[in-house]
DNA sequence: CCTATTTGTTAGTGAAGCATACAATCGAGC
DNA sequence: GCTCGATTGTATGCTTCACTAACAAATAGG
């Protein structure tokens, strides 16, 4: 792509980072648009985001898992796990379940077409995966998922 | 598409990753989603977003670059690029040229309190990238960005 | 001149994130 | 048992951003 024209810098300014490009936050901005916009483009026919997904998921890996539990494995606030699991539930994805235990919590199930999705999804993730980590040697794909987790963890 | 990296762990049948941990696209997303974070949080007092800050960025590194060029090179669409741009112009963070030579383009320019603006801005970047880099040595970041860079370019 | 492309513009849609307020529930301490 | 504070879910509204579609103006190439 473009070889900027952005080379030349103040550097000895030390006002911050002299280019765009040196930034760090700069990159994974972008790159995680371009992660995004081939998954949105992957998903089209499914008509699942990312967070969609992610949610079908994890409650597949966690059968009635509560709602907030949900929104802290996968960093949203309540307010936006409850819009997302509201529209999965409404497309007759997951179920909730009243806690026995707990009358606070909501606890999350799949329903049969819920885990149908999730394995076409996860067809799809998986031509999705291959064609990110087709940039990478299996080492450096294991080397970005270590780096990248510290920076969520 | 090099000699990758499609080593998908234990999952004989190929229904592909076997546990959300392990696809690197959800890794993206919530390191994104953690920088994201951060950076509201620091730029609270500016009142900026990182598309925003990264199109006075640009443009001041490139005075006089079209505001599709500046919308290739942040990867956004026409459309974006137009409501980004015109929300700093609002702003009188920078303001439009009928291009003289191509009278489609609007070539844009920062004003002097979009400088001003740009400099705190730097400010609180600098702090922003400290508080990213401080996970790794700058072997690492020099490689993440490396890395980075492939996904997006 | 005619036509296709590029660029900017406007309008509308939709997902997400965030803040706030409110209700129900739970737990701890009195 | 009771109150108080914290947790959880819910509803509403606001903002940013990405995408689409349509349209107008300017350009480029035959």
């Amino acid at each position: 792509m473009a070889q900027s024209a952005l080379i030349e810098s103040k550097d000895g300014a030390g006002h911050g980072p002299a280019s765009l490009d040196s930034v760090l936050g700069f990159h994974i901005r972008l790159a995680h648009g371009a992660v995004y916009r081939h998954f949105t483009e992957t998903f089209a026919t499914l008509g699942l985001t990312q967070k969609q997904v992610s949610t079908l998921w994890l409650v597949a890996e966690m059968p009635g898992i509560a709602q907030s539990e949900l929104g802290n494995r996968l960093r949203m606030d309540r307010a936006t796990a409850m819009s997302i699991v509201s529209r999965m539930q409404e497309r007759d994805y997951l179920w909730r379940e009243r806690c026995p235990s707990d009358g606070r919590k909501q606890l999350l199930h799949l329903t049969d077409a819920g885990k149908k999705a999730l394995e076409e999804a996860k067809a799809c993730i998986k031509e999705h995966e291959r064609w990110l980590k087709s940039r990478f040697t299996s080492d450096e794909v294991k080397k970005l998922v270590e780096m990248l987790a510290r920076i969520h963890e």
